[in-house]
DNA sequence: CTCCTCTTCCTTTTTTTATTAGGTTTAACA
DNA sequence: TGTTAAACCTAATAAAAAAAGGAAGAGGAG
């Protein structure tokens, strides 16, 4: 039924649109030495099949007064409520239910303490929690794709 | 001198891109009602002020065999050595500097337990941790434009 | 084996999109 | 008040993507 595979020609293109999601066919097809139509397929059949989930763009969250990471640990008994406080919350950028002593892990992006310290009084009612201070990002969101 | 100032039509583009860095600058232009030159004009400033800073390709890490999640803080004083390991993994994505009793917070996607029980292995020498699988992930790397 | 079908790839053509050029308006400021 | 710079526009050109049509090869069924 679903066969999911993806070849050594799929691995070089998805590698190159993680690199810049804008490089254009030509230039992917030059790179790969395949014609651009044939890359455009690819790419279709990757997002048809679900391999290939979306292009965004990234930005400096220095630049855009989000400079600083916090992770929370927390437990509660409330988790549907404090799901929806956390989509709401503007800061609030990740969100992973996680096994063990605490329910949930949360990544934070404020741009100082002050924010951060109204975060944490909204997270206070709901159990308590661990914090820690991200102080350099030193590797993001890199995924390999080779073999698959 | 760097006057880094986003005004609205700059949110509403960046949101725009974030959702969809491949949008046309003509369905941008529609949505936001300003003509694809001008829009364009903006997009290469952003660019060239560094708040954009890429364009990336997502994909579904369980179609890629690296669907289990898990988290891993630790504490050790080979900092240097630890991070060139970290770099070279193929199952790390994620590598902070943290606050507090542990150095580090890893994020690790790998296919199953067995992975990530090589990784372990390979992390125990550096010093002391402590894992968490993720077990669902609820809000992925929602940066939140408005008003920055 | 041979015909059929499906996949993957190609080239060529057409359509869509991006870029450039040139000009208008407005605001800041000497 | 004249000058400059920024931000925007329209129109023209250049580039890229998409569509069309077809060839080659792999695998299955008769």
């Amino acid at each position: 039924m679903g066969k999911d595979l993806i070849d050594k020609t799929d691995q070089k293109i998805m590698k190159l649109l993680q690199q810049d999601a804008r490089m254009p066919l030509a230039k992917i097809s030059q790179l790969i030495s395949m014609s651009s139509p044939s890359v455009k397929e690819r790419i279709t059949k990757l997002e048809e099949k679900g391999i290939i989930t979306g292009y965004r763009a990234t930005f400096d969250l220095d630049k855009l007064d989000r400079g600083m990471t916090t992770f929370v640990m927390l437990k509660t008994e409330k988790c549907q409520r404090f799901i929806e406080l956390c989509r709401k919350s503007k800061w609030i950028t990740d969100l992973y239910r996680i096994s063990g002593e605490y329910n949930f892990l949360l990544k934070i992006q404020t741009n100082s303490l002050l924010e951060l310290k109204e975060i944490q009084n909204d997270l206070m009612e709901y159990g308590p929690s661990k914090s820690f201070i991200g102080m350099e990002q030193l590797i993001s969101n890199q995924v390999d794709i080779s073999y698959s």
